[in-house]
Parts: structure tokens; C-alpha cells; sequence
DNA sequence: GTCTATAGGAAGATAGAC
DNA sequence: GTCTATCTTCCTATAGAC
């Protein structure tokens, strides 16, 4: 009834989509469960997106970029090479066992735009920004505990990226809690192991807390 | 037009439904699509089954003993622990990157069960496969090379299968095989630092080669 | 910009003749 | 056991009044 913008529309209609994908999933997030979720007809939102694709397009993005800002914000270094590592992984997995809906639909938008050959990018998207936040973790873990890594950080992020998600999946699955918690204990050892002293830079101290990402 | 068994009819339905799941995926794996591809009329398919969840879960279901079985008869131990861990990963690699298709028809399967909710036995019967062929290898690479495994092999199991999972889907995503490879060197160089030599058992050879599950 | 109404189609499942 | 024809429901998307 009220009339608004279509780009405030636009926003209400994907906060909507966002809600439904991650309550009841991508095959139920129909044009009309949205616009109901909304509170608008479904012409609104033909109004608005020339699509369901585009509109799941864009709420796939936001639950990324959000789900990425929020371990970002939650993730902070430590001098305890071990504690700094454990708390990496511990941002990611609190996640997973606190909001499996939104883990399940990250999954479920993947396929989805991998099975379209029209959306490639959104399941690009969400890899490389996962891949890009742990990059930038490892350094802040490497800067926080005066470490380097021994092997090269694109590959260990995959690895940590690889191993999470797909501890994630099985958890899913089984919701086996403990022997997650066994597995991430033991990535934890290995991360130890990819990590050595730095040789001292001329006695320049350790920074240590939050590093920004320093080019973007 | 020939008349057959219903069970010889369920049979040519399943092998139909799974040849378009792995083509064109769940979403496309309508009833019609698979009486289609079958040959036979779309009431003779809600004649041998009673919905289409029944048939998807069959499919399911014989999807994975299929996969599971290959790599039962592909892998085999070798003497040598490093080639013998990296042929266990390569074994389950090459499915992957061979069958794009299949690989990925079993994460839509999955999570398709996970969200009806009426099947979420796929979904299981899926993961403890997995983990229980991952058990397996790991006790024949155990037995070839002479070593014991200084965790315990459930969780390493889990390990290696959500590791595995997670690089396919990462690599089904932006198909960066030179850096997967690397990710799965990493995975070898870590399961060596779980080995530790046997302590001798009073002379009794290492046995080499295949060892068959030893009760089933 | 928002609505009601509807086009136009595809889905799962069934009826009933053969 | 197999078919054609149909029921019913749900979908995406649009037409056109307000």
C-alpha cells in the first residue's frame, strides 16, 4: 500500500529472498513466497527484478558478503601461535553449528548457480571471497604470533577453505560434534607444523591484534 | 511396447534416472525427463514406483555404492608410504576431475535429502560410506607400509573425506587444478606425520596389497 | 508503484482403456 | 504391464486498471 522507491523496494525484496532461502531453501524460495514474505504482490516483484534468477543472484551475494564481514569482524590474531589458530577455526565453525540454515543455502546457491550456465559468478564469488578472507587471516595469524608460513598462503587458504567446508557438509549431514571437533584439533596441529619462527627483521617488534588488509 | 517384469522395469528406470541425474541434475530429473529417457510412458514409471522421491532415492542410493565400489577396485597399498597416501588421494581425485558430473550430482543429491527431510537416510547412507572406504584404505595403507596411524582412524577418516569433499567442490567451482594438486600434497605431507613406524611384532612379515574388509 | 487477474506452461500423480 | 488423456497444483511472468 505504502508506495516507496523500487530501489527501497529492491532492498525489502531481498532481505525477504534472504530470509526465505535460508528458512525453507533455494527450491522453496519461489517468486511467491518471497512477494509474500514481503508483504507485496508478485507483480511488485517483476517490478523490481526482470527475474527470479536475478533476484537470487543478488541475495546469494549479500548472504556471501555477509557471512564473510561477520567472521571478519569476529576473528582477532593472538601471540599463541596455537590459540591464534584455533580461534580461525573456531570463527568459521561457530557459524556452521550456530546457523546450519544459512551454512546449508550457501551450499544450496552454489549448485544452484553452477547447474544455471548463466550465473557462474555467484558461485565464483563466494569461493574467492572465502579464499580471500583466509588469506588474510593467515597473515594476521602469521603477523599476530611473529611466524611465517612455510608453504605458499593461496594454497594454504584453499586447504583451510577446502577442509572447512567439506567438514561442514559431512557435520551437516551426521551433525557429529565431537568428532568435528576432533578433526579441527587436528588441522589445528597441522597449521602449527606449516608455520616457523621469523627470522628476526633487524629488531623490529611483532605487530600484534586486528591488520587491515593493506591495498584494496 | 514389450512387456516386462515391474522389476525388470524399476531396473530401467533407475539406470535412466541416473544417467539424466548425472547429465542435467536434480532439478532437471523431472518424472518426465526419466520415463523419457527410459522409453516408457510417464504412468508406467508411477507404476514401478510410488513418487518420485521413491526413484531419486534409489538412484541415490546405487550412485554411491557405484562410486564407492570404483575406488574399492582402483586403489590398492604400496610398500612405499608417501606413494601409497598420495594413491589413496588420487584414487578419489581422478573420480572427480573425470566425472565432473557425477561428482557433482552427489552434493545436489545430498543436500536434497538434507532438506526433504523425508529422506535424510541418502544423505547418511552417502557420508558413512565415504568414511567407511576412507577407514579402509587407511588400513591398508597401515598394513602395506609397515606403519600405525598415531590417531585414531575414524577421525582421519572424517579428515580426508571432508578434505576431499570440500577441494571437489571447490575445484567444480573455479577448476584450479594446479592449486588443488598442491592443496592435495599438503593433504599427503600431513597423513605421513600421522604415521609412525610399527613396533616389530615378533617378527611377523608386513602383509602388502589389497586386504578385503575382513568381516562384513 | 502497486495492485488484481490471468496467461501459459510444467510439474507430480491418477483414471481407465487396452 | 503399458498406454493416452486428464486432473490438480504450482510455477514464472505479464497485462492492464488504479
Amino acid at each position: 500500500m505504502p508506495r516507496k522507491s523500487a530501489g527501497d523496494r529492491r532492498e525489502e525484496l531481498i532481505e525477504a529472498a534472504i530470509r526465505v532461502l535460508v528458512r525453507d531453501g533455494v527450491t522453496a524460495a519461489t517468486t511467491r513466497a518471497i512477494a509474500a514474505e514481503a508483504g507485496v504482490a508478485l507483480a511488485t516483484l517483476h517490478y523490481c527484478f526482470s527475474s527470479r534468477e536475478e533476484l537470487l543472484g543478488e541475495a546469494g551475494r549479500r548472504i556471501t558478503d555477509r557471512t564473510v564481514a561477520a567472521v571478519r569482524a569476529a576473528f582477532t590474531g593472538e601471540e599463541d601461535l596455537r590459540h591464534s589458530i584455533a580461534g580461525l577455526l573456531r570463527t568459521f565453525w561457530q557459524g556452521v553449528e550456530h546457523a546450519p540454515g544459512k551454512e546449508l543455502v550457501g551450499y544450496e546457491l552454489r549448485q544452484y548457480a553452477l547447474r544455471q550456465e548463466a550465473t557462474p559468478e555467484l558461485a565464483m564469488h563466494q569461493v574467492s571471497h572465502y579464499l580471500e578472507v583466509h588469506e588474510e587471516f593467515l597473515r594476521i595469524v602469521a603477523d599476530s604470533a611473529g611466524i611465517e608460513w612455510t608453504v605458499p598462503v593461496d594454497i594454504l587458504a584453499r586447504y583451510i577453505h577446502a577442509s572447512l567446508d567439506g567438514l561442514s557438509l559431512c557435520w551437516l549431514v551426521d551433525k557429529d560434534s565431537v568428532r568435528s571437533q576432533q578433526v579441527l584439533d587436528l588441522m589445528t596441529d597441522y597449521l602449527i607444523g606449516c608455520a616457523r619462527r621469523r627470522p628476526d627483521q633487524n629488531g623490529l617488534p611483532t605487530r600484534t591484534g586486528r591488520r587491515r588488509s593493506p591495498s584494496t
